[in-house]
DNA sequence: ATGAAAGCGCTAACAG
DNA sequence: CTGTTAGCGCTTTCAT
């Protein structure tokens, strides 16, 4: 582990380069110290300055010494210290994005959209997971000193509601997601949850269905995504004349597949009569329709299935999935966009935007009647 | 917009807190500078140091001081600006994870439990996407500048091959996944690729399958994933007296549900006979249903299905996945571990670990012949 | 038990 | 065009 390298000199952890002399110096523990700046300058023969500037390509530099420097900078093998530059600049070149639980399809889907739409930014993404650790968890998000290792928050609460408002008056640039708290004071992003549920629900109903079960409801809830799609549900029924049966209201607080299936066979066991299933999200859905196979009832031709999200795995699924697209990479897109933004020192109100939806129609539900 | 708020102040972006005078400065930009250990020190009327010995719990401290300077800190709100203490320390507290594509459900159940295990060591998980960037993205992501930002990296590369090893001598904790590259200079994480093919097979061949397709090969590979199952699976044909038969494999470089689907779809129009399929994957395994099911044929009756990975999925799909659990959890809780060993400065050989792998019986694939 | 001061590697203001 | 220097906020000897 510790013998002589080529020179002389030490060698430690691994096989590692010749160490120069001139060049990098090397720590007390294991790993060669990476050559900084002014060991570039040393060997150039010029000052920490000009070095920086060939780095910064800062315009007026002579030819001959911008050569001896990237020379310098390749034969030690120099990269800039970006800990270092954070501190003196107070950027990071980081966000953070909060989210409930990458495992979920659409959350891991948003995340990579999010990721790669800061990266075409220059920025890196660092994820938290919220998991269940309820609202508690949220709040302590907003202010760990982690907040100050990234230059911006997109944060997807799933349990704060709003008389948690306050606590978004945060010092740093944060975009909310989803639909827990409104009128804040950040930019908001979040979809159009009621038409679009009810927009979904009509659907169903053009298509000739009429008695449209629920999967996934919370039951007494007046914010968030299930409530809100649950509004849009009922006032679709509503408008066409269809009574609301509180017999055909599965709930479920999460939004496994798991919860689905088992959403699905408690209205099935309490003998509901019904042709279709509006499921709050595609995980819901496909859980639901794995119950109702079970069941020995078939989709669509017995029942007709309505998911919500839109994520990957809903155009591959037996029978395919319609559902509804709720502009999930505009909203990955636009929250990299508004938080870089705010970074920038944009000085506007909070803002609230909206993504479009729209109807994706598969075949677990066709836009005919039977 | 811009309103006023149930006490009557503005509620804006930009808007700042009372500025104290003894109390924080602030920016030439919008946003109220943070307190920092001086501006606690002089509002507590001690020294730097002894805000800093109350803050990292430093044993001796009188409880009359200590009281004073946490009221300080209260008032101020003062939290650590961790990037300064990055740069003095060397740590960042976080790690980064670099995988192909996290909409990949694999990688993103992998990222999932990276982050909870990183967490439950007090480090955050920064995740890179090396997407279709194919090998060169790589390299670069393992010298990139932003390696500094991290304490250490998770690798798990889809593109680099075997001649690529020198790149993987680099100056910080490193933790390799998958099966690209073997005898390399780091720690590597890796699961039984060949033994659990091969199990896999194997438990077809006894369910009384013997014309038994391969969805997701990769041509010509010797190395990677696709190979290694390959080879297991024509270890477990030759020890059973199967002739291999070209004609049964399906090509496919990438591996999501389109490619499993059009794979499938291939063999089945070639005119091959066979009564069973191993997917490389589950995501492909998840698409050959879809395309077995277009072309009339029953799963399991008509033909069997086993898959690769044990994604959440697998046992929600109609009909649910016999599949192989290659030990994801373990490899994500051991990464971790084993890259916290290396930060700390661990000085040992690169060790080779591998995965327990299991296969997990649902419908697909049941285990008595038919 | 507490204070003074150096310095992590970098950027930028200011000189020359 | 290039060099000097003062911090960014923190931890950490070394004094006291």
């Amino acid at each position: 582990m510790v013998g002589e390298g080529p020179s002389g000199s030490y060698n430690v952890v691994g096989s590692e380069h010749a160490d120069r002399g001139v060049g990098r110096h090397r720590s007390d523990r294991g790993w060669a110290m990476a050559a900084t700046l002014h060991d570039v300058a040393r060997l150039a023969g010029v000052s920490i300055k000009t070095v920086s500037n060939v780095i910064n390509d800062y315009p007026h530099i002579r030819p001959t010494t911008k050569e001896r420097v990237e020379a310098a900078i390749a034969e030690l093998g120099y990269t800039p210290n970006l800990t270092a530059r954070s501190l003196r600049s107070g950027r990071t070149g980081s966000i953070a994005l909060a989210v409930p639980d990458l495992a979920l399809a659409y959350f891991a889907e948003l995340a990579a959209s999010v990721i790669a739409a800061a990266e075409a930014s220059g920025l890196v993404v660092t994820i938290e997971q919220t998991g269940s650790g309820g609202r508690q968890r949220e709040l302590d998000l907003l202010t760990s000193p982690r907040r100050k290792m990234s230059d911006g928050l997109i944060f997807s609460p799933l349990e704060m509601s709003q008389d948690d408002v306050a606590h978004l008056n945060v010092d740093y640039p944060l975009v909310l997601l989803g639909e827990r708290i409104f009128e804040g004071p950040t930019d908001h992003l979040t979809m159009r949850n009621v038409e679009a549920a009810r927009a979904a629900t009509e659907y169903l109903i053009r298509s000739g269905r009429r008695r449209i079960a629920i999967v996934g409801a919370h039951e007494g809830e007046l914010i968030g995504s299930a409530a809100l799609r649950l509004q849009g549900y009922r006032e679709a029924l509503e408008a066409h004349g269809i009574p609301f049966d509180g017999r055909l209201i599965g709930p479920s607080i999460e939004w496994h597949r798991a919860n689905g299936a088992r959403s699905m066979r408690e209205i099935i066991e309490r003998g509901a009569d019904f042709d279709a299933v509006f499921a709050l999200n595609d995980t819901l859905a496909f859980g639901a329709m794995r119950a109702l196979q079970e069941a020995g009832l078939r989709v669509p031709d017995d029942v007709a299935v309505m998911g919500f999200d839109d994520i990957d795995e809903a155009q591959y699924s037996i029978p395919s999935l319609t559902t509804v697209d709720p502009g999930r990479a505009w909203i990955a897109r636009t929250a990299v966009s508004t938080v870089i933004e705010r970074i920038e020192g944009l000085d506007a109100p909070p803002r609230l935007l909206l993504a479009d939806f729209e109807i994706v129609q598969r075949e677990s539900a066709p836009a005919v009647a039977r």
